[in-house]
RNA sequence: GCCGGGGUGGCGGAAGAGGUAGACGCUGUGGACUUAAAAUCCACUGGGAAGUAAUUCCCAUGAGGGUUCGAGUCCCUCCCCCGGCACCA
């Protein structure tokens, strides 16, 4: 028997589908198919945690290209970003030498994974070409007002000296190298996504179904809508300051003793102008500003504020209410003031145990009482009580007729808030596409004129950060002429969060040559939106919420006529390895547990390594890699060569055809399975279920070694069809079987549609159980009636023994499946 | 705390829409081949009991209840693990 030399094989096939080109995609499909990997960032040497997604999307292309569809199949490089900085202030090299040289690396080795992309579309962030249409796309927004530039506080890591956005944040430390986050207050850009809250909550329902549950519960959560009361607290001193405020539960509003600001809140300084204690009130709120995130979040610190020595009046009663400035208030969400109920809501009850405020009790139970002296807040619905009119209510009724009230009397009305906020996209760092802005002492803030684009990222710049922008180092960059009025005037020295280039990359690859524009309309409307989107579940409310987005404000622009991107996503599972230590920890070369493309190929190959991880389990849930899975692979596929090689002649003889009428039983029987199997790894692709797809070609091929008439022509059809679903798989082996019989590539061959008729049983087994045992089983022809199948389950001795001098109570029939008979 | 996803042999995991639980693989044990080992091939491999045997029976899908002729799958209560959010008023 010949030597399978993977290593070989796989080279010379890598080879040949270079030259063919055999997945280029043309401008204007038939039947398109695009199926979507997220695209990584270069990080140099990849290995085996880095490649599950894409070898879940190279067998969906390559299925799908041998189904006859117009596959694309695109990849790029998300290269811009503070990783490569980082590494080039280390090795004290250029971001860009750094990053290029990563894009070598780690195209070679996807290339060794026999993964086929259509490498004349590749596209790179970090190039001109690209990013020229990321500056394009910021003056769209620009121009549609969505891009507004602010003073605020923002979230600011000390250690890598740069602004963070929201969705780079994990437990108030900065989600790159763990350092709590500070407050700072900066000018900075943002983009309008609250205006589109309403949308991307509401068409979530279009992705239901097609996208995982989990990441449209995320993005529900992420954008977080509620829908409440905004009430005016007038201020007793001045009745033209109203002290506005948003709550979900307007029918605990008698219950209101306090008011609290949160010290961010401009509306302070008019309440504390003649206080007697404005000098506290502006220490404290000092102080909140200057603790982290992390510390003023934690719920387990106690509550802390301070008095304004002012009052505002209950809307209701009249009564005054002392205001308070507390940083247990957030300043982004809602109004940044709430009513104090320290009854109903368990924060505003910590706070007023701790300041010594009154607890009034509004709302009991519908079933019991409650009583003067609670231990904690009462936050559930319940009947109100002690509110005047509203006594007796049930209290979510209440919310509605409390809001009524208020709106007759002008203090109050319906109010939506949400959870989400504005996206911050400045970065005060070197390695991004430069803002195309222009700073101009006349004219203010002028965009940079389109026919002026790219802003070109200046090659000569002082990097380390300091907590300013690098670029204000280079002064032939930073000193520009104002497009309006043409004197002397400065650029905007930051550059743009790396998500905004993420967040239309898909777009480009339809068009990547383009230099007119940012994409052809005719083009995009022939292949968008995504047929398939294959990446990790970490994006979940950054890249792909952002992607949502953007998508809807190109709609919104007329540029391209649909507004949801990514019409299926699938988020596969981690790799994890176990470490020299022990632990099962997710695959890096940090951990030391890293498995390389480069490497493994080489001894092993790269079928070995796809079967590996697409049989492991299932794709969406994290699977240890182990040599053993490594050593099965390896096994499977060496017992499939041997297979062919033992039944080459058979094989190559054979055509993808058969008379069927004349095949005897026995060939009959593998006929129907050859169906039965290509029909299961068929559906599986499908669902993605990647491991059940290879367990089915296993018992194929079990069946083919046990098959007795291996000279048979039905054998050699069986075999020929086992070729062909094995080649999404492991597509070297496959193509290396299939080039005997001189055809080209499996590329080429069709993935066959077979429908149901082909496979009917025509036999079944009947299971026969007794009180919901299985107590015997009838092989009979399909289509039998109750009547023979009870007559024949009756005799078979086990059963007799069992319903001997025993009263049948029931007899249930299940045509084709199951009897099921009840004994007393 | 809230929201999602899960708990099935020694292990990874299978079980359209309630119908033979444990597919497929790994590991392990025994055997064949070999001077020997590796590789390969064959058999067995959830636990327990009876039988020389073929076979048969009991128990078993985190725990406890329920619906049903029949539950890993549906309903209720509880426990544990993973992921996300977290003072969101």
């Amino acid at each position: 028997m010949r030597e399978y030399n993977f290593y070989e094989v796989e080279k010379k096939w890598q080879k040949i589908w270079e030259e063919e080109k055999i997945l280029r995609a043309g401008d204007f499909p038939e039947k398109k198919f695009y199926v979507l990997v997220m695209f990584p960032y270069p990080s140099g040497d990849l290995h085996m945690g880095h490649c599950r997604n894409y070898v879940i999307g190279d067998v969906i292309a390559r299925k799908k290209k041998m189904e006859g569809y117009d596959v694309l199949h695109p990849f790029g490089w998300d290269s811009f970003g503070l990783p490569a900085e980082n590494a080039a202030i280390r090795r004290k090299i250029h971001p860009r030498e750094w990053t290029f040289k990563n894009i070598e690396e780690s195209r070679e080795d996807i290339k060794k994974m026999g993964i086929l992309y259509d490498w004349d579309r590749e596209i790179f962030t970090c190039k001109p070409d690209y990013y020229k249409w990321t500056q394009w796309l910021f003056l769209l927004l620009f121009k549609r007002k969505l891009a507004y530039r602010k003073k605020a506080f923002v979230n600011f890591c000390p250690s890598c000296k740069t602004v963070l956005a929201n969705e780079q944040i994990a437990h108030g430390r900065c989600e790159r190298c763990g350092k709590e986050v500070t407050k700072k207050e900066l000018e900075q850009w943002f983009f309008k996504i609250t205006d589109y809250a309403e949308r991307l909550l509401k068409d979530l329902e279009k992705l239901e179904g097609k996208w995982p549950e989990r990441v449209i519960e995320m993005q529900r959560n992420w954008i977080g809508k509620s829908e409440g009361v905004e009430i005016d607290f007038i201020f007793e001193e001045n009745k033209d300051i109203k002290l506005k405020v948003f709550t979900t539960r307007a029918d605990t509003i008698y219950g209101v003793t306090f008011l609290t600001i949160s010290p961010e809140n401009e509306i302070i300084k008019e309440i504390i102008k003649n206080s007697e204690y404005k000098n506290e009130v502006l220490r404290y709120i000092e102080r909140s500003l200057k603790i982290s995130e992390i510390e003023r979040a934690s719920i387990l610190r106690e509550k802390t504020g301070v008095f304004t020595g002012k009052y505002a009046i209950h809307p209701f009663t009249g009564e005054k209410l002392p205001i308070f400035v507390g940083d247990y208030v957030l300043a982004h969400y809602g109004t940044g003031i709430v009513m104090g109920v320290p009854g109903h809501d368990q924060r505003d009850f910590e706070f007023a145990r701790k300041m010594n405020l009154k607890i009034k009790i509004v709302i009991k139970p519908f079933d019991s009482e409650i009583g003067e002296e609670i231990e904690r807040a009462y936050e559930e619905y319940g009947i109100m009580i002690n509110s005047g009119e509203f006594t007796g209510l049930d209290s979510k009724n209440g919310i509605e007729k409390v809001c009524e009230k208020l709106e007759k009397m002008g203090l109050g009305r319906k109010s939506i808030s949400f959870r989400l906020r504005d996206w911050l996209i400045s970065r005060q760092r070197y390695w991004g596409a430069p803002i195309p802005i222009i700073h101009c002492e006349n004219c203010g803030i002028v965009p940079v004129n389109e026919k002026d684009l790219p802003v070109l990222l200046p090659e000569k710049v002082d990097y380390i950060p300091k907590g300013r922008s690098p670029l204000e180092t280079n002064e032939e960059f930073m000193n520009t002429t104002c497009p309006k009025c043409k004197n002397k005037a400065k650029r905007d020295p930051d550059t743009m969060d790396t998500f905004v280039d993420s967040s239309w990359y898909y777009l480009r690859y339809i068009d990547p040559k383009n230099d007119k524009e940012i994409f052809d309309k005719e083009k995009i409307k022939r292949w968008l939106p995504v047929d398939e989107y294959i990446g990790g579940a970490e994006h979940a409310t950054g890249h792909l919420l952002y992607s949502r987005f953007i998508t809807k404000v190109l709609y919104d622009e007329g540029l391209i006529p649909f507004d949801e991107p990514f019409e299926r996503l699938f988020t596969q599972g981690m790799v994890l390895r176990r470490t020299p230590d022990g632990n099962v920890e997710m695959m890096s070369k940090r951990a030391g547990n890293a498995v390389t493309i480069r490497e493994f190929t080489k001894d092993w190959g790269a079928d070995i390594a796809r079967i590996n991880i697409l049989f492991a389990g299932p794709p969406e849930r994290d699977f240890e890699w182990t040599d053993e899975g490594v050593q099965g692979a390896k096994r499977f596929l060496l017992r499939v060569w041997k297979l062919f090689n033992e039944n080459e002649e058979v094989f190559k003889k054979a055509i993808l055809e058969i008379n069927k009428e004349k095949l005897s039983e026995k060939e009959k029987e593998l006929y129907k399975l050859t169906h039965i199997y290509f029909k299961r790894v068929s559906e599986d692709i499908e669902n993605y279920k990647f491991n059940t797809a290879i367990a089915a070609l296993m018992e194929w091929m079990n069946h083919l070694y046990s098959f007795p008439l291996k000279l048979s022509e039905i054998f050699g059809y069986s075999l020929n069809f086992f070729c062909i679903a094995l080649s999404p798989f492991a597509p070297h082996m496959a193509e290396e079987i299939w080039s005997k019989k001189e055809r080209g590539s499996i590329l080429k061959e069709k993935w066959q549609k077979w429908d149901e008729k082909v496979i009917e049983e025509e036999e079944v087994t009947i299971v026969v159980q007794i009180n919901g045992k299985v107590r015997g089983k009838i092989k009979v022809k399909k289509g039998k009636n109750e009547e023979e199948i009870k007559e024949m389950a009756f005799s078979l001795p086990n059963v007799k023994r069992y319903i001997e001098n025993k009263e049948i109570v029931k007899v249930h029939y299940v045509p084709d499946k199951i009897l099921s008979i009840v004994i007393k």
